[in-house]
DNA sequence: GTTCTAGAAC
DNA sequence: GTTCTAGAAC
């Protein structure tokens, strides 16, 4: 979010009680700076090159102080916003599971189902919205991968998989979702995230590159966005469940461990 | 996108 | 009383 540039030794005044505040030191010398970061940030969020040491400190909210908390969402869409998250984590090579001369591929950093890719280009195109007929042969080459990520997977033989993109992503960079139909998983915890993955609201590739090859442009249908807050309905058998713990339940029917 | 939590739903 | 959802996050 905000930051302050604070130099090595340079001394540091608390001011409030009201925010966490976060230090982070670029270049690390000695790396002897390392100290836990807070418990409830994920593993996956903490893949930061070895050399970068981290200071974070506070634990609960009223213990917290900040030291840029005075400058309002100035950087709110800027690099460090959370929906710049993909551009970051494609960058890692400790994130890359495949990559060439147009696409990498990573594991989505808090997976849907037992086995969920993100193919994403090295082209900066922000969204489905920005595609146009030159993008077509990406496209189709982010679908060959996406097929080979398929094929690689030890259950592709056991586990449906199918290959699309979010009609309206919460995530800058166009990203191709590659993941199996068994959703067992403790991340998918609410009805939006079933519904993105369940309903219209999940654009096949396929569709996606026909759509550019007949109109050059990828269109979404008025009112996709009210799919995600459709009744929970299995997309197996299409029985309706009434809760997310419900439904997690009954999955487990079609998908036994 | 996630986390957190108030209060709805049961 | 507990489970679960849905909206704010400055």
């Amino acid at each position: 979010g905000n930051e302050v540039k604070i130099k090595p030794g340079q001394q540091l005044h608390i001011v409030n009680q009201l925010y966490p505040y976060t230090v982070q030191f670029k270049e690390d010398p000695n790396g002897s700076h390392s100290i836990p970061k807070r418990p409830r940030e994920s593993a996956s969020e903490d893949r930061e090159s070895k050399r970068e040491a981290q200071v974070v400190k506070a634990a609960k909210q009223t213990e917290e102080v900040s030291v840029s908390a005075s400058h309002g969402e100035a950087k709110r869409e800027s690099a460090g916003h959370w929906s710049q998250g993909l551009k970051t984590s494609m960058q890692d090579p400790n994130m890359q599971v495949y990559k060439d001369d147009k696409v990498v591929v990573i594991k989505d950093k808090y997976p849907k189902a037992r086995h969920h890719w993100l193919v994403l280009p090295w082209q900066s195109i922000p969204s489905l919205k920005a595609l146009c007929e030159e993008h077509c042969d990406l496209v189709k080459h982010m679908q060959r991968v996406a097929d080979q990520m398929v094929q690689q997977c030890p259950d592709s033989s056991s586990l449906r998989f199918r290959t699309g993109y979010h009609a309206i992503p919460s995530m800058s960079h166009v990203h191709l979702h590659v993941i199996s139909q068994d959703f067992d998983s403790p991340c998918l915890k609410n009805k939006k995230h079933w519904n993105s993955f369940t309903t219209d609201y999940f654009i096949e590739s396929h569709d996606v590159i026909q759509m550019l090859e007949t109109n050059g442009r990828v269109t979404v249908k008025e009112g996709t966005s009210e799919l995600l807050k459709l009744p929970l309905r299995c997309h197996m058998c299409c029985k309706d469940l009434p809760t997310i713990p419900a439904l997690k339940e009954h999955l487990k029917s079609h998908f036994p461990r």
